[in-house]
DNA sequence: AGTAGATGTTACGGGTTGGTAACATTGTCA
DNA sequence: TGACAATGTTACCAACCCGTAACATCTACT
């Protein structure tokens, strides 16, 4: 067998596993290389030999995210094959488990909103990802017949981080538990303003 | 004249502008008690013998932000004496301020949240603050006849904070920038749930 | 067996940061 | 003038953290 260790994962997949872990936990500058290495029952010096720099190993880890986003569109239009409507109600039903679930790579990317203002390389890769997944919701929105999609596609951005936030900094008991009730009443005003009462309500 | 220095403010309000000013820009973590000292154009002495250590300055500096965030609710109530519909829709466009404006108390309750699993003294404080925002802004819903106020509440906690986030990792390009027509879309459909069309599009 | 490569261990260097000690300076008030 | 409090200056310590060097160990493949 030349398998390379299917039993125990390879000194490298358990540093990313642990780094993604302990990054989504303390952020990144909140965990030292040390801590790391030890949690992934590994040592530094190995770390080192894998990723040249700790910015280099967080820029690996933020691309494994990416990844992994990338199966949860795939999946998303797998469950409701030519059916944006659908797609649309379970992409905020997903996201509301993205939020709560602590498991998640999003926590991985707002972790590296941390580094703002210091131009860390990191930080384009998180650009390019959040810019895809707009790409897409809005492409979604757009399908889905919502009048005004990116004006949907804000609001949607806007709620998920702020309630990826929340549920930070004020736990379960906050307005983040109710994100999923939250967004599906704001897609479906989007969804009524080109259906329903045109103009509700504000006279703009 | 006894009076304390009017023309140069005392050290003790040097500091605590320059951490409020430092920790917004690059968060609690990400500065250092010589920066700030520095900036405040006094010494790491004299600024460990007004506050004990880096974290009660912390607390003193988001407990000074509570308090300007008192007068924000006090203007807003003088503005729109007894019409809590006009309240509410001034409330949206100046948490639009708030959100985009660099010089904003809210910047520091979000640095705050980077203090989350350690258990910062400072966490408490900003609990509290943000229990009393809530308060305030589901009786200002409740009193502007909206059918689900906490429900809105959530929902607008979740934005702004979310623009918050936004603005800071995405800039002036992001969602965050349309954060006030977001809002106001948002109360609009809140508003013409309990008026127009009763259960818009979904069955719930 | 033996060799090469990946991994583990220990120790160290240089930098930053929170916090303290000792002393000098300034300004105020009697 | 003299005394006292607040402030400024310098130096320092201990802890932490990123990154490297040197050496030991293990594993795989021939």
């Amino acid at each position: 067998m030349t398998a390379p260790a299917r039993l125990a994962p390879p000194p490298r997949e358990r540093i990313i596993d642990a780094a993604r872990d302990l990054f989504r936990k303390h952020g990144i500058r909140g965990i030292g290389v040390d801590a790391i290495a030890e949690a992934a029952e590994s040592n530094k010096m190995t770390l080192y030999r894998h990723f040249g720099s700790k910015d280099d190993l967080v820029v690996v880890c933020i691309e494994r995210a990416a990844a992994e986003a990338e199966d949860f569109w795939t999946d998303l239009k797998a469950a409701h094959p030519d059916d944006p409507k659908a797609q649309l109600q379970d992409w905020v039903r997903r996201a509301g488990d993205f939020v709560t679930v602590a498991h998640c790579n999003c926590e991985l990317l707002d972790a590296a909103a941390q580094l703002v203002e210091s131009d860390h390389p990191a930080r384009h890769v998180v650009e390019e990802i959040r810019k895809g997944h707009k790409r897409r919701l809005a492409a979604l929105c757009r399908d889905a017949g919502v009048a005004e999609p990116d004006l949907l596609v804000d609001a949607l951005t806007l709620l998920i981080e702020g309630a990826r936030f929340n549920w930070r900094s004020a736990g379960p008991q906050g307005a983040a538990a109710r994100f999923v009730a939250i967004a599906e009443t704001v897609v479906a005003a989007f969804m009524a303003k080109s259906a329903c009462c045109g103009s509700a309500g504000k006279a703009h």
